[in-house]
DNA sequence: CGCACCCTTGATCCTGCTCAAAGAAAGTGG
DNA sequence: CCACTTTCTTTGAGCAGGATCAAGGGTGCG
């Protein structure tokens, strides 16, 4: 298990002046389709823009959750620790992705950067008002909390029921198709996060991780470019072993 | 969805004339508090009760997600099933609790009765209608949803990084606190559940299940008056046990 | 070049799984 | 009501998948 090892939050950049959704990869995809201008405006009114070095925390577990964050690029990974430092990391956030949407009271989860990120910040007070206003807004982000659902309960499946070598099989793969979807070329992967962090989100250890990557390099069913450079070239394999 | 089929469909009690949200045990609690009257109605028009006997299936993975339900009375369990068989049991719902919640297109999970349960099923095409004329509503199930991903990612966390022990105390409380919330005595706890079920919640088999519920007993931290019915003798010995 | 950090690989250990058997409940039919 | 069956639970013995401990190798950076 690996302790967090964070870095002091580091200074934020000031807000741009306007908000352009079609500068603003995930919301054209996902939530800014078809809106129309005047919620675009009203959703500019309240955004602020940051940037976020690597290790920096963006956001701690039980801090109080008054703002709601969308990556823009970058990848940020959010955990939950015990106290004796074991963490878990339940889930990592690619553009597009919102941050923060369960919160009620407290964050329930920290995020730390990936990579160098860039996020649009919206306080949560102000989005709830904008929502009252047009509250099909509130229905894009029930669909978006729902499909997050969803996705925790495959992870719990995961967890709780695979082998190490299935759990690595199916990481590749959701990494995969999300980078697809997304407009990556199939089967080139790239994996910024450490050993560590796969460990982590996967309920194993580093060395393990190591060793089944390794042991999937010996079967040919994937190729090591570089440490975080990975080309799947038998997804049939990798399929098969996830069987669910 | 899918009409039961572990045991033939009982012949359902008809809706009852209006809903009286008095009566329906968790929207007094948590949904139905301060509505008006006139949107009780609108719900009224389009509830149907359902009984379900134990062991009968309520809906199936990937079944049309037709219909919203909540659970007035009784215990049900929510589960992911890999190809091979084996299973991952997603949360137990207790009365008050939405099920089919998160479901787009079809059921992400199955559902089965654990006891005996009654039901209020809502049609989700007329439940997205009545949201769309009270929009409040449906922000009170976006905030029951993100109640359910906070679950399910504590639930992550005792996935992947908790031991047997840790994982069978921590179910231990949860338990207990959900019936305390719902006015049970403290400490006294009913598990309607098999052994295998909790095995499949917690990521273990039925034997480790049982053998760490006797070392509990062993070190007088539960007794066990019966089968399904176990008192916490210590609490914070439990609570320190979880440390999280 | 040297240090720090991360990754890989090997050896050994241990928690929880598998296999097995017997006991306890709960249903079933006479 | 009781004999019989089925299902669930408990407990024991042995095993193994993945964890832990340890050492060495890459890679990037000052």
């Amino acid at each position: 298990m690996t302790l967090p090892r964070a870095k002091p939050n580091q200074p934020r950049i000031a807000p741009c002046a306007a908000m352009d959704c079609r500068a603003c990869e995930f919301r054209s995809l996902t939530f800014c389709a078809g809106l129309p201008e005047r919620e675009i405006a009203e959703l500019s009114a309240i955004v602020t823009r940051l940037r976020i070095e690597p290790q920096q925390v963006i956001i701690q577990e039980g801090d109080p959750a008054d703002h709601v964050f969308n990556v823009t690029s970058g990848v940020v990974k959010l955990y939950k620790l015990l106290l004796d430092g074991r963490r878990q990391i339940t889930g990592f956030l690619l553009p597009g992705d919102f941050l923060g949407l369960s919160s009620r009271v407290g964050y329930a989860y920290s995020a730390e950067a990936v990579t160098d990120v860039s996020l649009c910040r919206f306080p949560r007070q102000r989005l709830e008002e904008a929502f009252d206003r047009f509250p099909h807004l509130r229905r894009r982000l029930f669909d978006i909390a729902n499909d997050e659902l969803v996705a925790a309960q495959d992870q719990m499946l995961l967890l709780g029921r695979k082998t190490a070598l299935e759990k690595i099989a199916s990481f590749l793969l959701q990494l995969s198709e999300r980078e697809q979807r997304r407009g990556a070329g199939l089967g080139s992967l790239d994996l910024p996060m450490t050993r560590g962090d796969i460990a982590d989100y996967l309920g194993l250890t580093i060395e393990t991780v190591s060793r089944t990557l390794s042991q999937l390099k010996g079967q040919a069913l994937i190729k090591q470019k570089s440490l975080s450079e990975i080309e799947l070239t038998n997804i049939d394999a990798l399929q098969e072993i996830t069987e669910s």
